[in-house]
DNA sequence: AATGAATGAGTCTTCATTCAT
DNA sequence: TATGAATGAAGACTCATTCAT
């Protein structure tokens, strides 16, 4: 590699690693006060500019949330359809699919509260139809995964689908509210442990 | 009962009756677009009203959050405390206590979620320290109930108790997003379903 | 008239009249600063009250030059059509839209110095379309009426009317940038010598 | 001649050649948009280069304008000054006049739109007495043209001077707003069909 | 009880300008 | 010469709140 490619390569990435900093920033700040309640001056303040200054960077405060959720979503799915792809056995999935969405957890936490506590509020604008169609695919293939383990009698026969599914999705995400990466609890652990619990149940075993 | 005093009771029953009627459609309001941001014209609006026009009822915009949230906790808590009070046993004392969550999602759908969506972020100021302590409770009573429930047996010696706490608690009140009185469902319905998943998992039992 | 009605038309009157004022102050501190260099304040301040205040009455900065320019050009219009109604000949013709042109300026003569400088910038947006569709109409309602003038032998048959058009058209419109409504002139006897000068020219006459 | 001489020259001739570019660019922005309605970014686009780099050729916006009207005002009046300096009668000094004029809108049309649209505005600043005092010296000039033209029964005796004086100040000039280089008509044929209209009238001929 | 008009602080955003590189 | 990142003042607009009627 020539220094002048090394050059070029490093003040591109340096461009790009600002803006993934500042992105990281916003969603810190959006994640804790509330997007509508955080005022672009409180996210420039954070990382450490004057308000304006952000919009040399991003077209607008929507467009700063927009970025962290397509982002995050991006990431997500392409694990998801991973492992979707695979060829496993319903339980299999689903145990990966929750594994891997606790770990998006632990890679996003930001802007997982972010989709978790802004989505339906802002999913009504044209510029965030990606999140309704995400929430659909959400939807089907959790449909569809709970119906394919209940054929393959790996799920009880008598479950209310619609409703398992409400329950398995919020679930998981709400996680993003209490977790914090690096704490007594890896995101492959606490994924364990919830798998434990939705699969078996708390009761104790009858003896 | 003199006329006099009659017509008195009439008219404060009537404003009463128009304070619960514009809390109402405040909730629903305020659930549907985020607290922070519906503004007040809108809450007037949905109300038939011009904006400054509220102010003869409320004296701001936070105190009408807080009578929404107030109100909702005081029914839900006399309704726990009449639970806890019974002198019943764990596991009956937890699917007593999932029920009246569910009934409470049914009477105060949206204080619930302005409940859930926005306690975080309002409970930081003086005014709300109530929704802390409501929120201390509620972990003091999750925690003890399945402690004391592992101890009579009736739960899995296993679980990670404060893990276990955080899914019960944000797995019943999330169901406020979706869940419509009047749906396919009723509440006690819901819980009964939502009890059979947690107490027993939806693993296919074995053989 | 009840008192009633007397009142009610008061206060719908009053409101209207609010506007009106408004409006007329808006155009006079357009006209003189510029619509882009002018603030919303400056707006404001002319009229006595805050800022902000200016938006209980109208959306934006944009609407109010919105109504600005298409009250101005709905009562030109009108009076044009009454004109080109009257079935009368090409130079009669020309001179009352001439006149009905000074009068306007003379009783809109804000409104014609904003549209005179700002028109071909704004008219850009859609919701400035009208102007354009007025520019059109101006340009075909002039350049008939010149053919036509050519025929009846009432214009000199050597005029190039594009040219001819364009002179007419601006000429007439400039004079807002410096006629005053009660200076020494009336708008009829501007109207008059403006027409004695194009009709006849400059020139002494020979002889 | 020394290399090093020529060296000099040409680097001083390229910078010089840079400001006028940039000059040119500037005034076309500046003449298209309007000079508040443009942004400093919107010249430097239309230049290729980034806002900030401007300043490295100009102190500020202001003194942009400043330099394109300066030049093109400097021209205009050592043209005029020729002609006025020429002795030549009343009409033909005027008819000379008018074709300076012409032409200059041909070398300076983005200038002069510029001057048109801005000049009343910009007039105002300390650093555009030059604006005023061309406004006055144009005044005199074409004032005391007209009354010479009168005494010299070159031009009627009943005209209303300070009208025709306006009549055909902004008659010019408006030209700019339409006019084309390189159009239909040179701006010499422009000026013969100005003047043929304005010395002889549109009116046909009697008899 | 409610209206209409206004206030004034604060929000998002723009933009001329600066400056180290 | 030009770039990229930032500044900071100002601008349009919003909105909770007030108050005379």
């Amino acid at each position: 590699m020539s220094p002048r490619r090394r050059d070029a390569e490093g003040t591109a990435t340096a461009r790009a690693g600002r803006r993934t900093e500042l992105l990281a920033t916003a969603a810190e700040v959006f994640a804790s006060r509330g997007y509508a309640a955080t005022t672009v001056r409180e996210v420039a303040d954070a990382a450490g500019i004057l308000g304006g200054s952000l919009y040399y960077h991003f077209d607008s405060k929507e467009s700063i949330v927009d970025e962290i959720l397509s982002t995050f979503l991006d990431d997500l799915w392409a694990r998801y359809d991973e492992v979707l792809g695979a060829g496993l056995g319903a339980r299999e999935t689903m145990e990966r699919l929750v594994v891997e969405s606790f770990r998006s957890i632990d890679r996003h936490r930001a802007a997982v509260v972010i989709y978790q506590n802004e989505s339906r509020h802002l999913s009504e604008g044209p510029r965030f139809a990606y999140l309704r169609e995400s929430w659909d695919r959400f939807e089907r293939m959790w449909g569809e995964l709970l119906d394919r383990g209940i054929k393959e009698n790996a799920f009880r026969s008598d479950l209310d689908v619609p409703l398992v599914y409400r329950f398995l999705r919020d679930t998981v995400w709400v996680a993003a509210s209490w977790y914090r990466p690096g704490g007594r609890l890896t995101a492959d652990e606490v994924a364990e442990r919830y798998l434990g619990m939705v699969l078996e149940g708390i009761r104790a075993p009858k003896g």
